[in-house]
RNA sequence: GGGCGCGUAGCUCAAUUGGCAGAGCAAGUGACUCUUAAUCACUAGGUUGUAGGUUCGAUUCCUACCGCGCUCACCA
């Protein structure tokens, strides 16, 4: 017989002799008077004298570490991420509870009664004085001190990673962090809070290939939602000024160490603003959310440090000239000389080479918090022109660790300039684009109906969490990123086998 | 999709030019009533990702496939 089969018939053994003992392999609701972590933030400090023995505890968690010494012993219990010294000794428990803990394998889900004390080492322990069996493992956890190293496994079967890797936990508990700071600052400022459509019949609001599914009843495709950009400016159109959404966009490209199908965007809008406005709320969230979920706006990334309290400012012209990377930089006046443009790159127009030449040559290179504004109009089919230069727009992306993580810009609420664009993207999709926008008359009707002069901008959720917990994949701040299926697991099938 | 790399016991890792597949943890038995990587003794545990090929002999070399990682492309 395989080993691990030979480890799952001695624990499904143990079921009955659990039960035998009177307790319930699969138990129960179980009322403790503390949890780990909230013990040790009490009495972590007190010395011996102080606990004297006399403070009485229930505590529940799972057993991480055994250490058994002939008619006594310790385990460690884990329980949200911290783990608590325990000590039974059969002289201090009834004999059903010491065969109860005879029985315990690593792994078990166990609750304990008893007082707090201190090791002769000093380390904070309870002295049990009655155990109860709570849930039953089957299969083996990882060891205890390399812990799960394995990446498909980490992200496969997460649990097991945040049972043997504590440091996991940490990671999820500052995304969490980060979306309440994102959610609070945005309330305080007047926003509102909404959930708009995931299944869309037309997939807009960005520039991306979608999945598509399909509805029964109705006979007709909807794709998931590649940005919920045009409904939530149909919320500023029916007066909703300022409003915001947190929530999952699907892509269905590549997937990379920055990119999963799957992943969390802020949108914000604010009517009677415009990019200038958002420049400064930007500043203002990303510092702030920094704080709130790191303690500082300054955070290590790899080896490198950057600060949200300082953000660097270029144009997309200014940009490539600034971190133009070979001996022939060039000048500002080159930037803008579309021959020079099409000599540095095989894109169509000027405005798109501006682009891929700052995309191949400036956007890894900005590490610190930085703003690039100003993009050119062919890339930017909802945002407003500027004034004085109508091939661009008022447009800015954050960038920062080398990534993108926002883009904003003043909404275009032109429903004529509106159509003129999506008219030009769908000339580039007739021209094989096949991310090119697709016409929503829909929405042309609603800015017909006359939207405010608004801000509006996303923030890539995964991505700001990536830099505010030193993460160099984002399948590290995506609890289950995807991954291809893994096929059969067998485990069916050995259960069955040792089924009644 | 392209390139590079990895896949050995439940977990973490070894295995010399191609020559008997090993260790620690976890598990079982025994000893041990303050250990903390507990200790000590003994025991068991493997279709080396899958399928082929080369060879007297393959974990090792070759091919294909599966899965994962990095990277390029795409993209945020």
């Amino acid at each position: 017989m395989a080993l691990e089969d030979e480890l799952l018939r001695q624990r499904h053994d143990r079921i009955a002799q659990i039960e035998q003992l009177g307790f319930q392999p699969y138990g129960h609701p179980f009322e403790y008077t503390h949890t780990i972590p909230q013990l040790i933030d009490e009495y972590g400090q007190r010395t011996a004298e102080e606990l004297g023995n006399a403070v009485h505890v229930r505590i529940a968690g799972r057993i991480q570490r055994v250490r058994r010494m002939g008619k006594a012993g310790f385990l460690h219990l884990l329980q949200n991420g911290k783990s608590l010294q325990i000590y039974v000794k059969k002289d201090a428990v009834s004999e059903t509870a010491y065969k109860l803990y005879e029985l315990l394998d690593i792994g078990d889900i166990i609750g304990v009664t008893g007082y707090l004390f201190r090791t002769r080492t000093g380390e904070l322990s309870v002295h049990v004085e009655d155990l109860f069996f709570l849930s039953k493992i089957l299969l083996s956890l990882p060891e205890k001190w390399h812990g799960l190293e394995d990446v498909e496994t980490r992200y496969r079967q997460r649990y097991l990673d945040l049972i043997a890797n504590p440091d996991v936990r940490d990671v999820f508990v500052t995304r969490s962090k980060i979306i309440r700071s994102l959610r609070r600052q945005l309330d305080a400022h007047g926003f509102l809070e909404v959930e708009t459509p995931m299944m869309q019949p037309l997939h807009g609001g960005a520039v991306a290939r979608p999945f598509v599914t399909h509805h029964n009843t109705l006979d007709i495709d909807l794709y998931l939602r590649i940005a919920p950009e045009l409904y939530l400016k149909r919320l500023v159109v029916g007066g909703i000024e300022r409003v915001y959404e947190i929530n999952r966009n699907f892509r269905n490209e590549g997937i990379s160490t920055r990119h999963n199908p799957e992943f969390t965007m802020l949108e914000f809008y604010q009517a009677y603003a415009d990019y200038k406005s958002m420049i400064a709320l930007s500043k203002e969230l990303l510092h702030q959310t920094a704080v709130d979920a790191t303690g500082s706006s300054e955070v290590t990334f790899g080896e490198r440090q950057l600060d949200f309290a300082q953000f660097r400012q270029f144009s997309m012209q200014e940009a490539v000239v600034e971190f133009w990377p070979g001996n022939d930089q060039p000048t500002l006046d080159n930037v803008r000389d579309p021959e020079w443009l099409g000599k540095h790159s095989r894109e169509r127009s000027p405005g798109l080479a501006l682009v891929d030449i700052f995309e191949r040559h400036a956007e890894g290179q900005l590490f610190e918090p930085t703003i690039i504004y100003d993009f050119p109009v062919e890339v930017s089919p909802l945002s407003k022109n500027k004034p004085d230069q109508p091939d661009f727009v008022e447009r800015f992306e954050i960038y920062a660790a080398g990534m993108e993580i926002a883009n904003a810009f003043t909404e275009l609420n032109d429903p004529q300039e509106q159509r003129r664009r999506f008219e030009m993207q769908l000339s580039r999709k007739a021209g094989g684009d096949e991310e090119a926008h697709v016409m929503d008359e829909d929405y042309i009707r609603a800015l017909s109906y006359g939207m405010p002069p608004a801000g509006g901008e996303g923030i890539g959720i995964d991505r700001l969490t990536m830099i505010l917990t030193n993460s160099p994949s984002i399948r590290d701040v995506i609890l289950f990123p995807l991954l291809r299926p893994e096929g059969d697991i067998g485990l069916v099938q050995r259960l069955q086998d040792l089924a009644p």
